[in-house]
Parts: structure tokens; C-alpha cells; sequence
DNA sequence: GTCTATACTTGGATAGAC
DNA sequence: GTCTATCCAAGTATAGAC
């Protein structure tokens, strides 16, 4: 984890001695990504948010693009990290509705989502770093799919729900939520959709479909 | 339908005896808006697919964002016609999944779909034409609401799972799953999904916890 | 490594001729 | 109503001094 986002610098081994200025771009890369999205994050405005000139951007970097995906594989790596130990006692879907809940919130509030949502955005303009942000997703489908499995493996439903395709709509629905909850500035719409899935969860358990969390078959 | 997307003219009563250029600027920037994307429908690109000069945009338009939103009034209400013709005779969760499938995968090739995900990707950076994206998609989840109150009203989820909280889940899906497969320009795993609701639509059937279509109670 | 200065490109928007 | 010409702002990227 540590040494995240080291995707490709032009003078990586040089005399360097602390990379301090590169993690301070890559911090201010992922700043102005979640102030001003993909199109307000230019050179200039990065440059500007780390208290450094535009020309390291390059220095370090090469392009921009190059620096808004280490500022991606940051956030990313950062957030697995902690959601892995989220969902380490996941056995239930009440379980899993309760982590995907926490998740939602905490991504929606501290704009982690965001910095996501917005590379996929600006990649389905700009072409060129398209498979670069998808390769990014990919550990992202990984970690619901892991996550779903450990929560509907000891259910009816671990027969016949096919865990990948569930975390492809998952990674999916989590995307849409954060562009329309973004969109109108408002998070009751989508938190009120894990409210309701925390519900169906509660009654499926009162009707005995599946167990309750700890319940032994 | 005929005058939609007559958003804002900035000179729209004046000696104007057509409107044929408005519409073909229209036109170009849908076609812009799929081929380049949001940050690639710049007033030169769509003026150039449009074969006229980058200035008669801001005479009929006044700004690029006016024109955009008129591209994407334009999309909508074409779209929501062909499809509320297409959900006219939904009256189960079976015959949602098909309107739906067929929804996808039409709006999918044809790029209309891709027009709205770029219209709100870029405006979560651009900022002020959020509000106006926002408006435009009350529409869709009206339409989704609708369609999917006539497909639950006779099942057993009629009475517990409120239409409107779920048509704000499936235009969230519909959005990331678009975004998603243009992403790796792979549409399978989200056809599959469509695939695995219709296998699950047909199990209840079986099950008898839904009727099937046209069956009487 | 970091800064200043600058070259080059593209985009939004306006003025004025036709 | 449409075109040509032009202005101005902002972006990427590079060169060279320190």
C-alpha cells in the first residue's frame, strides 16, 4: 500500500530524495478532482493546488493524464485497503447490505467515489486512457464479488445468483448512484435504496429464506 | 415531439424561415456527443459535422451549453416516445425485464443512452449546466416509475416495494451499466445481466410468486 | 528538482461584411 | 441568416536559468 500509485514517472530514479513534491501532486491531483471534476482538473489548476509550478507536473509526470491515473490508483488502493477490513466478517446479506450502506456513505461524503466517477466520465471522452481506468475497476468487481460470495454462499441464493455478474451490476449501480446523487446535490435518494435493501434483507430473514447473521444451519 | 428541444433561441421569432440550421446543429451535436464525447463537442467539432460555420452556433444558441442541452432534449423526447409506445402493454416483472432488454440494448448500439451519460458526466464538472442535466433526467424516472408500478401492481411486491425508490435504482443502473460497457467496449456483461432478471422472472413464475403474462388470479 | 518564460494549440465568443 | 476574420482565455508541453 505504501507505495501506490507509482504508475509510470519519466524521471522516477533520479535523484529523487524524497518523492515528497510527487505524493503532493498526486494529493492535489485527487483534491482537484472532487472540486472541479475531470475537465476543471488541467495542469494549472493541479499545479496550483499543490503550491508548485505547472512544468513538475511534467517533469514528473510527463502528461497530465499519467498524473490523474497515480492520483486514481491513490484513491484506490487507499479505499480497498479499508474496505477489505470492512467486509472481513461479512456472512450475510444483512451483513452486506449493512458494509455496501457504509461504503455508499462514506465514498459519497469524502468524494472518493467521485474521483472514480469522474475518470470514468472524462475516459469515455478522451479516449486514450480508456482501458487504463478500466484496468482500474477491475480490482473493484474483485472486491464486490468476493464480497457478495462470502454473503450468499451459506443462503438459497449462493446455488443459483451468480456472484460475478451480481458485482458487475453492483460496481455498476454504485457508479450511477454517485453521478445522480452528485448531479443533484442531494444523497437521501440513494442512501433511502439501502434503507429499503437493508429492509428486504430483514424480512427474507423473518421468513426464515435465510438466516440471521450468527444463526447456525 | 415535433418541437422539442427548442430549449432557449436567441433568436427564435426573428426572420428565421425554417429552422433547418437549428436542426441540423441539433443533429451535429448529438452525433459530436457520441463520436467525441462531452469534452470533444466543442462549437468547432459540432459546426465542422454540421458543415457550417463554428459562429451560427452562438447566433441560434448563444452558448455551446444551450446547444447541448437542446442535443439532449432533442434525445429524450425521442426516446421516451418510441419507448412508452414499448412499456404500453408491461404487466409483469417477465415483461418489464423483456421492455427493458430491448431498451438496453437498442439505446446501447444506437448511442442515445451515451448522450445522456455524457451530458451528466460532464456536468459534474462544468457545474452550471448541472441543475439543467438534473431536470432532464425527472423524465426518465417518471418513465421507469411507471413501467415498473405496471409490472409489481398484481405480484406480492406491489404492496411492499415503493416504484419510486426503485426507478431511481434502475436509471442509476442503466447509467453505470452504460458508462461501464462503453468503458471496455465490451457489451456482454451487461446483456448478461439483463439475462440472469429474466431467468429469475421465470423462476418466480414457476414458483408461482408471480403470475405469468396473462394469467388471471 | 524547481522555477520562469515561452511556444503552440484549441476553444468560446464577438464584429462586421454579405 | 450565414460567412470571414479576429480577439481573448486557457490548456499542454518544452527550454533554459538557478
Amino acid at each position: 500500500m505504501a507505495k501506490s500509485g507509482r504508475a509510470s514517472s519519466v524521471h522516477d530514479g533520479s535523484g529523487a530524495r524524497s518523492g515528497e513534491t510527487r505524493h503532493n501532486l498526486v494529493d492535489a491531483a485527487i483534491t482537484t478532482l472532487k472540486k472541479k471534476g475531470f475537465v476543471g482538473a488541467s495542469a494549472r489548476a493541479i499545479a496550483e493546488e499543490a503550491g508548485v509550478t505547472q512544468g513538475l507536473i511534467f517533469y514528473h509526470f510527463g502528461t497530465v493524464s499519467n498524473l490523474l491515473l497515480a492520483a486514481l490508483d491513490s484513491v484506490s488502493a487507499d479505499r480497498l485497503e479499508i474496505y477489505g477490513t470492512l467486509i472481513a466478517n461479512t456472512k450475510s446479506p444483512g451483513d452486506l447490505v449493512d458494509a455496501a450502506t457504509e461504503i455508499f456513505r462514506t465514498d459519497l461524503d469524502a468524494g472518493y467515489m467521485s474521483v472514480l466517477a469522474e475518470m470514468i466520465a472524462g475516459a469515455s471522452s478522451t479516449s486514450d486512457l480508456g482501458p487504463e481506468v478500466a484496468a482500474r475497476i477491475e480490482p473493484w468487481r474483485e472486491f464486490a464479488k468476493t464480497a457478495i460470495e462470502k454473503s450468499i454462499d451459506d443462503t438459497p441464493f449462493g446455488t443459483v445468483l451468480p456472484a460475478g455478474d451480481l458485482a458487475y451490476a453492483a460496481v455498476a449501480l454504485f457508479l450511477g448512484l454517485e453521478m445522480l446523487s452528485h448531479l443533484d446535490g442531494n444523497r437521501e435518494p440513494a442512501l433511502g435504496l439501502f434503507g429499503l435493501a437493508k429492509q428486504l434483507t430483514g424480512l427474507m430473514e423473518a421468513l426464515s429464506i435465510i438466516k440471521r447473521p450468527g444463526e447456525t444451519t
